[in-house]
DNA sequence: GCCGTTTTCGGCCCGACTGTTTTCAGTCG
């Protein structure tokens, strides 16, 4: 089947704009919900649409049924769906480029630019600056003097809401979040407090922080969190919830509730919106309603000091926040099969660090005093390879031979840490690897990864991994996708070729832990496990202080629902050493 | 338009806040 390849982004951003024209023109709102609903999961899935359509699985996709189905279907075919171009049709272009501005919906969109004749989506946001400066927009039916300054406002600072931002790295916001800590632990009437949300789900990625506070003196919490330092702007004041925007432009939303009623509270807000909609569905099943007040029967609210009696009222176990995706947790809960995730005290060892040797901060011994503190039974050394074309065979095979005779002398000096001398070895574009299988059949083990260019077509970049992992020394595939978090997307390979050989070959693939990579991403570990690929969690640290990644790594596992049997660097140093020989 | 542990028809998650209004629509999470 050949189509027409769209980008994810293509397709949710068309879902979008469909889904607008369908408010303004007021079809019956469950439809409307319908596509709401689709394109919310279709826009957090990281695998291709297209790949799905072309392999005929769209269907397996919640969310989408015969339909939109159906549409897709057209899409992908001829690049166009007509019913969606006949929606469309007589609406101003322009609205769709207003969509996305703070307070601007589809319907506020529509007025607008039906007002000032938006006909074209690139002059239209100049069009309506120069209405509100005009005080044009105040004396429109429906909009007032506030609305106008508010659009003026977001225009001027291209103020977007804020799945339309930048998303922040989970390191980062672990940096915000203890500051505003800080700051209510100066509020005495702070009972508890978390922060909730993508965070608490340890997402890779955070858009804002959701922060619920157990208190039994609303309005002073509230209070003092608008006075935090870093707030910049107040969104929204009230005796529930405040939003702030803070100078870094991170949104920070917190919603106050009695100590009592605090588990409803934090499992509303830990979300996902997704797992929430499903698990009021299936406690509607059993007459009960939810809310983030806690569970109505009748007329009685009966309120949860903590998430497990939440749970378990609506007669689920615990879910754990990582893998509260929306997709099928709450079936396997049901069915008493949540997976038993791995912990970071199940790790034994790190198989991906780096020294200065290449371009780590600590010496080899360094590494393996913090790899000891950590409790750590053995330590993976992995500087990137030595360049033979620059440096010349002879200098490389001596740098070899005398860090082979140093870490001997490590072993030999001490036994807390196992050192294992490996190297991170480059696939390079033409598929061979940057180190001769003389050099690399003498190392303890080879991590390979690709590190140049990542954007190359399907077929090839899957031959290029296919090659790394026929290749009889390669033990493991370091950061798979290749991903950087904020900068490039995942290679598209045929991961299912991809899973076969790394299966069948006894090649590892990695969990790397370094947070702008979290790669392989957690919906591929879950394929990965499912097709009885073998994984391992490493830090990739660049200094002593990054072997503390390896939590990050942890989070991500979690979040592919991975099991202390399916990662094995828990396993101990003999038995892990033991896989390591099967190649 | 989607979906199923009473259903293949008849339901569809729940609530806060703002700005515009005199009871509510729109937006957001």
């Amino acid at each position: 089947m050949e189509g027409k390849r769209l980008s994810n982004k293509a397709v949710v951003t068309l879902l979008k704009e469909i889904l607008a024209a369908m408010e303004v023109k007021g079809v019956n709102p469950f439809r409307v919900r319908a596509y709401q609903n689709a394109i919310s999961i279709l826009d957090n899935i990281t695998v291709s649409i297209y790949d799905l359509w072309e392999n005929k699985r769209l269907k397996e996709i919640p969310g989408v049924g015969p339909g939109i189905e159906a549409h897709l279907n057209e899409l992908f075919s001829t690049g166009v769906v007509s019913e969606f171009e006949s929606i469309k049709e007589d609406l101003p272009e322009g609205m769709f480029a207003l969509i996305g501005l703070r307070g601007i919906g589809a319907k506020r969109a529509y007025k607008l630019a039906l007002a000032f004749k938006l006909g074209d989506r690139e002059t239209a946001l100049d069009k309506l600056k120069d209405a509100a400066e005009k005080g044009k927009i105040q004396v429109l039916e429906g909009f007032g003097e506030k609305m106008e300054k508010s659009i003026q406002d977001a225009i001027g600072e291209l103020k977007m809401t804020k799945n339309l931002k930048q998303r922040l790295l989970i390191i980062h916001a672990e940096e915000i979040v203890d500051r505003i800590k800080k700051h209510m632990e100066k509020c005495k009437e702070v009972v508890e407090m978390e922060a909730a949300g993508s965070f608490r789900r340890r997402n890779p990625t955070i858009g804002d922080l959701d922060i619920p506070i157990a208190t039994n003196k609303p309005e002073s919490v509230i209070k003092h969190f608008l006075k935090f330092p870093e707030v910049e702007e107040i969104l929204v004041e009230g005796d529930k919830k405040a939003s702030v925007v803070l100078k870094n432009e991170v949104q920070v939303d917190i919603r106050v509730s009695t100590p009592q009623a605090y588990g409803a509270m934090l499992q509303y807000f830990t979300g996902s919106k997704q797992h929430n909609i499903l698990l009021r569905n299936h406690a509607l099943t059993k007459g009960m309603s939810l809310s983030e007040y806690g569970i109505k029967r009748g007329d009685n609210v009966k309120e949860f000091s903590g998430e497990r009696g939440f749970y378990r009222e609506i007669g689920l176990p615990y879910i754990p926040p990582e893998i509260r995706h929306g997709n099928f947790e709450i079936e396997a809960a049901l069915k008493n099969k949540l997976p038993e995730l791995i912990d970071l005290k199940d790790i034994k060892g790190d198989l991906h660090v780096h020294t200065n040797f290449s371009d780590g901060l600590n010496t080899i011994e360094e590494m393996v005093e913090a790899a000891k503190n950590l409790g750590y039974e053995y330590l993976g050394i992995t500087d990137h390879s030595p360049s033979i074309q620059s440096r010349g065979l002879g200098t490389v095979l001596k740098t070899i031979r005398d860090t082979r005779k140093k870490i001997d002398e490590i072993n030999t000096s001490q036994k807390d840490v196992k050192v294992l001398y490996g190297y991170e070895v480059n696939i390079s574009v033409d598929e061979s690897l940057a180190l001769p299988e003389d050099i690399l059949k003498n190392l303890d083990f080879v991590i390979a990864g690709i590190h140049t260019s990542l954007n190359q077509d399907k077929k090839t970049v899957t031959k290029r991994l296919l090659s790394a992992i026929e290749n009889p020394y390669v033990n493991i595939i370091a950061h798979p996708s290749g991903r950087m978090l904020n900068e490039r997307d995942p290679s598209d390979p045929d991961w299912n070729k991809i899973f076969d050989a790394a299966r069948d070959r006894g090649v590892i693939l990695e969990i790397n832990g370094q947070p702008n990579r979290l790669d392989l991403p957690d919906d591929l570990i879950k394929s990965a496990i499912s097709w009885g690929v073998k994984l391992v969690i490493n830090s990739d640290a660049h200094s002593i202080d990054q072997l503390d990644y390896m939590k990050y790594g942890i989070d991500n596992a979690r979040r592919g629902w991975a099991e202390k049997k399916d990662i094995l660097n828990t396993l101990p140093y003999e038995k892990f050493v033991k896989h390591l020989s099967i190649r």
